[in-house]
DNA sequence: CCTTGACTTAAAGTTAGCTTTAAGTTTTAT
DNA sequence: ATAAAACTTAAAGCTAACTTTAAGTCAAGG
C-alpha cells in the first residue's frame, strides 16, 4: 500500500479526518492522490500539518496560513503579499512576546506583589524585573 | 456627573459598550452602580478591561479571565484553583514564547535559506540561531 | 457472500466571543 | 418643549474553525 488514508493521516496528525477535508476544502491542503475514490496521502504532509498548528498558535488564521504557506513553495520567490504579511505580522507577534512576557511575570509572582491592578503589576515588573 | 456612562466607558476603552454588557452578563466585570437605571462606571476599571484584552491576547478564554482576576482582589489571599490554572498555563505561555520565536525567525529570514519545509526551518534556527 | 468498518460528499450543527436588532425609556441640547 | 442621542433588556444574528450527520460506496475478514 502506497500512501495514507486519510484515517492514517490524521491518527498520525491527532487531527480529525473531517479537519484534513476542511483543511483541503479551504485550500490549506493540496488535494492529494485518490485510489477508488478515497484519498492517499504522503507521510511527508506531517510536516506541513504541524506548522499549521504552530501557525495557528502564534496567531495566524487560515487565510493568513495560505498566504505564509506560500513561502514553501520550492522554486516559487516571495510574493508581495507574502512580503507584506510578514512585515505585518512580525509586529504583531513582537507586541504579542512581550504581552507574553508580562504574563508569565504575573503568573510566576503569583501576585505576591498584592498590586491592586493590572498596570501597577505591569510597571513594576518592568522597572524592577519582577513584582 | 459622577462616573462614566457605558458609552463614555466604552470609548475610553475602545470597545462596544455592549461588549461590556456582555462582559458584565459573563462575569467578567461587576455589576456597576446604577443611576435612573442606568450604568455608571469608575475610571479606574479601564485597568481590569486592559489587562482582559492583554489576557485574551496571550491566550486565556473568558472563563480562565475570570479565574485570573480573583488574584486582584484586595485582601484574598490566591484561590487554588488560581493556583492550579496559573501553574497549568505558564508552561503553555513558555510554549506559546518558543513557538512564537521561531515564527518570527522564519518571517525575518523572508525564507531566503529555501527551506522546504517547517521542521526543516526550525532545526535550522535551532541550531544555527537563524536561517 | 455478507458483514463490518473506513471511506465518500454535501449540508447542517456547534462553540466562543461578540454584535445587532427591536422595542422601549431617559438624557441632553436647542 | 421637543427632537435627537444615549441608554435599557432580551433575543436573535454573525464569524471562524471546525464537527457531526445523513446517505451512500468500497474493501477486507470470516
Amino acid at each position: 500500500m502506497s500512501g495514507l488514508s486519510i484515517g492514517q493521516l490524521a491518527a498520525k496528525a491527532e487531527i480529525n479526518a473531517s479537519t484534513l477535508r476542511y483543511y483541503e476544502s479551504v485550500g490549506l491542503l493540496p488535494p492529494p492522490e485518490r485510489k477508488n475514490g478515497q484519498r492517499r496521502y504522503d507521510e511527508g504532509l506531517l510536516d506541513r500539518i504541524n506548522f499549521i498548528k504552530v501557525a495557528q498558535q502564534t496567531g495566524f488564521n487560515i487565510q493568513e496560513i495560505t498566504i505564509l504557506l506560500e513561502g514553501f513553495v520550492p522554486g516559487d520567490s516571495l510574493s508581495d503579499r507574502w512580503e507584506q504579511m510578514a512585515r505585518q505580522k512580525r509586529s504583531e507577534l513582537e507586541e504579542r512576546k512581550k504581552q507574553l512576557n508580562s504574563m508569565i511575570q504575573i503568573l510566576d509572582s503569583g501576585l505576591s506583589c498584592k498590586c491592586l491592578t493590572w498596570s501597577e503589576c505591569k510597571e513594576k515588573i518592568e522597572n524592577e524585573g519582577s513584582c
